[in-house]
DNA sequence: CAAACGATTTTCT
DNA sequence: GAAAATCGTTTGG
């Protein structure tokens, strides 16, 4: 009974976003709906964690500033063409893993960016994988860095965000519209006019926010 | 097959 | 604030 009840909270306060939160259509009301979102990954048995405080949208075929823009489908991008809910991981500068979450229907190679999250579970960890000796907001602020942080490599690309290796959960955490900043993407001029759309979403005053370069 | 480059981070000045 | 680090992916010849 007790271990019932327990499950039962658990599944309560740690849902595991189900597939339909990924699988809907709007990439940019998705991204919306990522912070306070709890970002958790199991490599080789060891558990760390975080809360996403930013992302970015990146809105496939019609965008400029995607991967994917025109349709182009390579060996990298393939699995942004698969069915929402799954890890594209890609190597960045020769050496940042950059983590995204891919969403929309089958076909449609639309994906998030995330940009920073807020160190929960094994810190201890974190600060040894990124040879740190004291928390502070770099170590997870930043797409490369938290990769690095949770220990996400290219070799994840594909993985289901269900787990076992990355789950992302609703912890019961939410913010009101004024706390949740919309802006454009950082690091994308080449994209022109697309360069411009407020794509990108952050809980405002959070440390683990990345800065934009001026 | 060669070459340019990037959804970045760190370090040095 | 500027520059280096660093390599898989993509594109052009």
């Amino acid at each position: 009974m007790v271990l019932v009840l327990q499950a039962g909270l658990n599944c309560i306060l740690n849902m595991i976003l189900p597939n339909s939160f990924y699988t809907r259509t709007d990439v940019v009301t998705i991204a919306r709906d990522l912070p306070g979102k709890f970002l958790v990954t199991e490599i080789h048995g060891v558990r760390t964690s975080g809360m996403i405080v930013e992302v970015e949208a990146y809105a496939g075929i019609k965008d400029r500033a995607s991967h994917a823009y025109g349709g182009r489908r390579t060996k990298r991008t393939e699995v942004m063409f698969a069915q929402g809910g799954v890890a594209y991981v890609y190597l960045c500068y020769g050496l940042h893993q950059m983590f995204n979450v891919v969403t929309n229907v089958s076909g449609v190679p639309h994906a998030i960016l995330i940009r920073g999250i807020e160190p929960v579970e094994g810190i201890d960890v974190m600060l040894e994988r990124r040879k740190y000796s004291v928390l502070k907001p770099s170590l997870t602020g930043g797409p490369g860095s938290l990769s690095a942080a949770l220990g996400i490599t290219t070799v994840l690309t594909g993985c289901q965000l269900s787990g076992p290796e990355i789950k992302v959960e609703d912890r019961g955490v939410g913010f009101s519209v004024e706390e949740i900043v919309a802006c454009p993407r950082i690091g994308v001029d080449y994209a022109g006019e697309d360069a411009l759309l407020a794509y990108r979403f952050y809980i405002r005053g959070n440390r683990f926010v990345s800065r934009a370069k001026k």
